[in-house]
Formats: C-alpha cells, sequence, structure tokens
DNA sequence: ATCGAAGGATTGTTGAACAATCCGTAGATT
DNA sequence: AATCTACGGATTGTTCAACAATCCTTCGAT
C-alpha cells in the first residue's frame, strides 16, 4: 500500500534534482506524522516500512536516521524506532527554544517584505478560520511563526525553526480535537503583527511572549488531562 | 589503518550503553574533523574510509548521514559528501545563531551551580594560555560558551549549540595559527562571567554581545585573508 | 578549440545473510 | 504461588556482493 513511485513525468529529463529514496520515505513518513497517521509512541518496523513502501531496509534505515536527528523518532538500540512521544518536560523545552529564537527575531524586526510575509500568513489564518478548516489553520500558524523567525534571514536558524515546528505537530494533533485551538489565538497573531507593521518590534516581541507563555500553558493542559 | 576497535573491556558485562558501529565511526570522523586532519573542502569517499576503518560502506553510509545533519559534512548527490567548507556567510550565520541563543540565556540568568559552571571554564582558558596550549584554550572557549547556554537548562538548546560549536571548530583550525587568538579573549570571559557573579546577567549579556561581534568581525578578517 | 562519445570510478539502492539482542513464554526451583 | 532460568522467535545491527545511475575524465572527431 501506498508506494511513493510519483516522481515527476519530467525525471532525469531537466536537471531538476531529483530526491533520493530515502529522502522520498523521509518525506512520506513526515507526512504521515504530521498528518496524525502515525501516533506517537508507536513502534516503526523496519521490513514492515520497506515493504509498506516498496523499498529496501537499508534504505528505511537511512530515512529513520533522519527523522531521529529533527526528533520526530526516537532510537531505542536493538529495540527499534518509535514515534516521538512528548512529555510535558518536552513541551516546556521546546516552547523554550522558541521563546528565544521567536523573540530576539521579533525584536531584530525585518525588511517590508518580510513583515508582509508575517501579514500574509495572518490573513492566511483568517481564511482558515472562516472557511473552518482546523488543519489549513495550524498550517497557517506555522507559517506565521515561521515568518517571524524568517526575517533574522538566517538558514540555520530557519531549519531549527523548521525542526522545532514539525515537532510540535506531534502533540498538536491532541489539541486539534478541540476545533477552536486555532482560531483562539488569531487576534494575537494580528496584534503581534500589527505592532510589528508599526514599526515597533519590541512591543510586537512582549505580545509574542506573552503569546508564548499562554500557549505552553494552554497545550500543557490539554496534555495533562 | 586506525581502526575504532576500542570497545572498553567491559563491553557485554554491565548496562553500560556501547555505541552502535556507526556511531562509533561518526565520533572518529568527528574527531578528525575538530583535530583539523581532514580539510575543509576534503572528499571522503565512502569504500575509503570503510576500509580504513574496517567496517561496511552502509555503515559509513549511517554515519555520513548523522554529520550530515550536523552540517559537517556537505551531501553532492551522486558526486560524494565533502567537509563543510564555510564560506563569509556561513560565519555570519552562526554568529547569528549564537548571538540569538547565547545572549538570551545570559539575560536569563542562571542558579549558582550554573554560573560555577561558567567561573570554572573561565579558569580553564586561564590555565590553558598559561601553559601555553593552544588546543585546550580552544577547547576552554568551547566550555565557557556551552555552559552560558547551559543555564537555560534546555536539552533541545544544549544539543544546538553542541552543533554550532562543532561547526565553528572547522574554521578555526586556520585562525588557530594565530597563536594568541584565544588569549585575547580571556579578559572578555572574566569580565563577562563577573558581570554574571554580580547578579548583573543584562550587562553580562551586553558584554557578551560585544564580544561576539568583535569576535565575528576578526574571524571574518582572518577568513578574508 | 569545441563538442560529443566511450570508459572508469563512485554513489545510490537492493537483496540476502548472519550475529547480537530483546521479549515473551514455558519449565524448573524454592 | 512466586521467582528464576532457559529456550525460541522476532527484530535490529552489520556485513557483503551485486547492479543501475550518475558523474568526471579522457580521447577522438569535427
Amino acid at each position: 500500500m501506498a508506494t511513493i513511485d510519483s516522481v515527476p513525468a519530467s525525471a532525469g529529463r531537466l536537471r531538476v534534482a531529483v530526491p533520493s529514496v530515502a529522502e522520498r520515505v523521509a518525506r512520506e513518513l513526515r507526512r504521515q506524522l504530521a498528518e496524525g497517521t502515525l501516533i506517537p509512541g508507536a513502534r516503526l518496523t523496519e521490513s514492515t516500512i520497506a515493504e509498506d513502501l516498496g523499498v529496501s531496509r537499508n534504505t528505511v534505515r537511512e530515512a529513520f536516521a533522519e527523522l531521529a536527528s529533527e526528533r520526530l523518532v526516537v532510537r531505542h538500540p536493538n529495540r527499534g524506532v518509535f514515534v516521538a512521544s512528548l512529555g510535558a518536560e518536552d513541551i516546556h523545552d521546546v516552547y523554550t527554544v522558541r521563546r528565544f529564537i521567536e523573540v530576539s527575531a521579533m525584536r531584530g524586526g525585518g525588511s517590508p517584505e518580510d513583515v508582509a510575509a508575517v501579514r500574509a500568513a495572518v490573513e492566511e489564518g483568517k481564511r482558515a478560520a472562516a472557511a473552518g478548516d482546523d488543519e489549513a489553520g495550524g498550517t497557517a500558524n506555522q507559517h506565521f511563526h515561521g515568518a517571524i523567525v524568517a526575517m533574522a534571514r538566517s538558514p540555520r536558524l530557519n531549519t531549527i525553526m523548521a525542526q522545532v515546528l514539525a515537532e510540535m505537530r506531534l502533540f498538536f494533533h491532541k489539541a486539534t480535537a478541540d476545533a477552536l485551538f486555532y482560531q483562539r489565538y488569531l487576534p494575537d497573531n494580528e496584534a503581534i503583527c500589527e505592532a510589528l507593521e508599526a514599526g515597533e518590534p519590541d512591543r510586537a516581541a512582549d505580545l509574542l511572549l506573552a503569546y508564548l507563555d499562554r500557549s505552553e500553558d494552554n497545550l500543557a493542559a490539554v496534555h495533562g488531562e
């Protein structure tokens, strides 16, 4: 089931870098992780996945190495890899990273184009809310915070942030059960964005910090039940 | 030559986690990278390394995946992996990350034990300078900055910082040619540490920020020649 | 000198094999 | 009955060998 042989028709034709098989496997697993098909704590058996995706065990192994480096899965030596299951400490830790990076990025401000990208993410969130699409709402929220970090124009910070956001999706699925989860933060995003647009990045940073604290409490509460 | 069969005599005896072969290969390569045996831009041929270390090509591959995720090596598809060669943009980017993380960590302050660890790193640097040991000086400097981030008590930030510091070693070997490179910053470290001990983390953070800016300029200059 | 076609080398991927390790179960011991 | 031990099955860790795909170089043709 669900092979990954979806190579664009132009494969090999143009110099469009064709991702390696291992990379495609990692991508597929990442997708299932984000989508919630694979739930935290679930075991990933090498042979099973290799068969399902029609690839070799060694290739699956390489994909696992990549996902493990992103903390999306955990390796238990000689026992297998499991979908990362995050505890209360992990939630706090992830938010610590976010506070460090996002708030610093916000204080640095951004170019008009960068600010426009933040604004675009806010509007994207509004549209998703209007359409009642929770999945899109979550994505928009990630775009919002990604855009904030992107203002720093640092490739390394961007990848760090991308990984953190991917990690967050793991425990978000439980939270998303509450359909109002994201809509709740739309006013915050709007206010933060307005402060940024008004040329007051420090105020925006303070608002963002408050938002992160509240978001952490909220998520911890949902998680605790 | 230089195999990695140095398994502790107690292997299998106690429950001391024996690192996998792939992990040991990665460690050995990391060591050679930090030591300067492998210079930036150098190509790492799978078969050669496999033979040298007496392991399988697949295992080398897994080690490569790990090092690539740490940005210590770069994969050029179908061409091989090369020791990461960092340009001016990379230097700036790495320092951007350091400014974000280290300065934020500093402003948060730390427990007495955490501060003591920072102090210990400063003294370690002084001893290295007195002994004229550049290598030890570099290590002490890394301990200093690692201890600063450790104050945040965030596992994720610690690993991020560890990776960034490992990355820095790559272009430091060129800089270390100037034997005074590290000694130059000893007074800074001392001043920063004193401010921290005096309960003035914000002042310490400002000093640290100035230090990072100066350090970046310095490294960029050395790199430019 | 430019271009294109072999040739060799290296990577990407597969498949199979085997040792090492873990886990659950069934028996033996107290 | 509870604990311990030994056994067996299953899965991972690692190796090996093979092959296709791709790149780089060299050589030759235009």
